[in-house]
RNA sequence: GCCGAAAUAGCUCAAUCUGGUAGAGCAACUGACUUGUAAUCAGUAGGUUACGGGUUCAAUUCCUGUUUUCGGCACCA
């Protein structure tokens, strides 16, 4: 048979030879290196058996895909060493996740706890160092029923396998597990792993059935890595929004009101700021603006299918003997406004936004700071248009989210989610057509983009944003769903150039999705220290002296206040070390050391948030600086 | 909502295991010091130990219910 390489280089080999085997022919070095391989781009063990021509790579602790087979072995080795201590234990699924791995499993009554972890730990650093052979084994579906038959878990997942699969089996030691593969030659390769947290989570992630113990844990190549991916595990952690929102008095939350949360001065600062920024661009991209009442009639929700669809998150009251819902989204509201006129094809497209306060009934257990609360503002617009505009609407939304985005520095990719294969309402080739529409309008742009799908909105196809942060974690924010349910239900129409009555489409869209999830997102993404423009003290004024200085000090706050730079003075009776200390906790972009040279002269002395080199300009010059740097848009 | 953990001064934490009505640092307040780039010193005050019920001579501690928070799951902007 003929064996291609990565190198393009081709040999001849024997027929049947293991993948191993080709490896020593090669050279013994890189036998030893290879963990696993590539066989025609599909993932295999290093004793796979190759029996015809075929394009192989050796997978060695360099390969982009080798980090996976380390960690999904590490899974291995922890459901061996969990079984070892509880010899009942029983086995879920155990697969790698983005940076790491997790295992479910059935503990029966014991109930585990995180200061268990160690001990786990400390077993799974044993038979790793026994250097146990993984090797693999291929069952039929009646022996591999047989053989797992104690472990009803693995029967369910046998028993749903299709005939064309084939069962594999993985070994080491005295443990078993049914297993896809591909594995780790041998146990030995795993040093440099973690156990992290545990948590329930639910059998096949269905809620209605038994809730299993999850145990997550991570696992490297090397004790460097490990360090490095523990120590931004904790650097999120003094990253968390919901500490450094008390930290810098943003916002604060209160057991009078779970999910609810309440605006402080400085972070009321950051939203106004942040929608006045959104205000700006929305109207210079010739949006019209509008706001819908929080409450309206059931009725309402009724004609819109939320009360059919939504209710269970749906608030509501009563006035005056009627039943009324406050909003959990805009749409509603926004169809009423539009049905309030005649509209022609000439308006077209129309484009309405509205920051809009929505309340909706979360569980309880996904409540999480500001990332996930019960009444957040949705910046919402709705856009109305005829069918050859979805194209250029969409394209044209992209650059917008483009910009947007980019004044954060905040990256993403955009994922396309298709038609439900179950609950979709509307004709399938409507759907085709407005899937196709959004994807077109996409490669007009040469964006590339996942496709997600059947996770459409029941209404329509979406576009959804997910953002990544500095700390390399994503959020969904933007999206972009196209909607041929809600101006049928509520009979919109259009004028068109015959003066016939049409029938519009809409598209919803979301930027930053919710305030304040986006703030949250900042937050964390600026570790508190914002841009300027953001930050709710840009300047903090310090004189060396309170007694000679104070006047000088006066003077220039009054210059900044009045250039409109949101300035504080700190006359406290402390010494300057005590107040630059606290300026730089308070990560206020810039503050200002007021003193003898400053006093007698029209300079200032600033320092900017995390430098140590102290910049001396004039007065006028550090005014332009500010007011230039908070120019945005 | 489900599984698990937790709740002590404004904040960060101790005392809880082994029951005997709570301590520290920071912040606040008072006074002294009058300072040139990350914490000056001394003093004062601050607590129905989340809330309710039970066990006990005695509960922050043990049991129990509720609320909230945290880690996940499910759900999701």
């Amino acid at each position: 048979m003929k064996i291609k390489f990565i190198d393009g280089s081709v040999r001849e080999f024997q027929n049947g030879m293991t993948i191993e085997d080709i490896a020593n022919a090669i050279s013994i070095s890189l036998r030893k290196k290879s963990i696993g391989a590539k066989v025609n781009d599909k993932i295999v063990d290093l004793d796979f058996v190759l029996a015809e021509d075929a394009s192989l790579e050796l997978i060695t602790e360099e390969s982009p895909d080798a980090i996976e087979i380390l960690r999904h072995s590490t899974a291995h080795l922890l459901a061996e060493a969990v079984k070892s201590i509880y010899p009942e234990a029983k086995f879920g699924v155990g697969p790698i996740i983005e940076e790491g791995f997790y295992y479910d499993m059935d503990l029966g009554d014991h109930v585990l706890t995180e200061s268990e972890l160690p001990d786990i730990e400390k077993m799974m650093n044993k038979l790793a160092s026994q250097n146990q052979k993984i090797e693999r084994e291929v069952m039929s579906k009646e022996e591999a029923l047989e053989f797992f038959k104690s472990d009803p878990y693995k029967v369910e997942l046998i028993s749903d396998l299709p005939d064309s699969e084939e069962i594999s089996a993985y070994t080491q030691g005295l443990f078993t597990d049914l297993c896809r593969g591909p594995h780790l030659p041998s146990t030995k390769w795993i040093r440099h792993f973690k156990l992290l947290s545990l948590a329930g989570a639910y059998w096949r992630g269905d809620s209605k059935n038994k809730q299993l113990t999850r145990v997550y844990g991570t696992a490297f190549f090397t004790q460097e890595e490990l360090k490095n991916h523990l120590e931004l595990l904790e650097e999120r952690k003094k990253r968390d929004h919901r500490k450094l929102g008390k930290e810098l008095d943003l916002f604060m939350l209160s057991e009078y009101g779970p999910g609810f949360p309440f605006w402080l001065p400085n972070g009321m600062i950051l939203r106004r700021e942040l929608e006045s920024f959104w205000y700006r661009v929305h109207l210079k991209e010739g949006y019209k603006l509008i706001q819908t009442p929080i409450m309206l009639n059931k009725d309402l929700w009724v004609v819109s299918g939320h009360w059919q669809n939504y209710r269970e998150n749906m608030y509501t009251s009563e006035i005056d003997d009627m039943e009324f819902a406050i909003k959990p989204m805009n749409c509603p509201g926004g169809m009423l406004v539009y049905k309030r006129d005649l509209h022609s094809y000439k308006d077209f497209p129309l484009k309405v936004g509205e920051l809009g306060l929505v309340h909706r009934h979360e569980a309880s257990g996904a409540l999480n700071g500001l990332f996930r609360v019960r009444n957040f503002t949705q910046d919402d617009a709705h856009i109305f248009m005829t069918e050859d505009q979805i194209v250029e609407e969409v394209a044209s939304l992209v650059r917008l989210f483009d910009y947007v985005y980019s004044v954060f520095d905040l990256s993403y990719h955009i994922e396309l989610s298709t038609r439900p294969l179950e609950k979709y309402i509307g004709e399938i080739s409507t759907w085709d057509k407005a899937e196709a529409a959004l994807a077109s309008a996409l490669q007009s742009m040469n964006k590339d983009y996942i496709v997600n799908p059947g996770d459409g909105a029941f209404y329509g196809p979406k576009l959804d944003f997910k953002l990544r942060d500095s700390m390399n974690r994503i959020w969904q924010c933007g999206t972009i769903q196209l909607d041929m349910n809600l101006p049928e239900r509520f009979d919109l129409t259009y004028v068109d150039h015959l003066g016939e009555k049409k029938r519009p489409v809409m598209l919803h869209r979301a930027l930053f999705g919710s305030i304040e999830r986006f703030i949250g997102i900042l937050i964390e993404h600026y570790a508190g220290a914002f841009p300027t423009w953001l930050a709710p003290v840009q300047v903090k004024v310090i004189p060396v002296n309170l007694e000679y200085h104070k006047q000088a000090s006066d003077r220039l706050v009054q210059i900044l206040r009045d250039a409109n730079i949101r300035v504080e003075e700190d006359y406290r009776d402390e010494k300057l070390g005590y107040k630059i200390r606290e300026a730089q906790t308070k990560k206020i972009p810039y503050q200002i050391v007021i003193g003898d040279e400053e006093a007698a002269s029209d300079m200032v002395t600033y320092r900017r948030y995390g430098e140590k080199e102290q910049v001396k300009i004039s007065v006028s010059e550090f005014v332009e600086m500010i007011q230039k740097e908070v120019k945005i848009a």
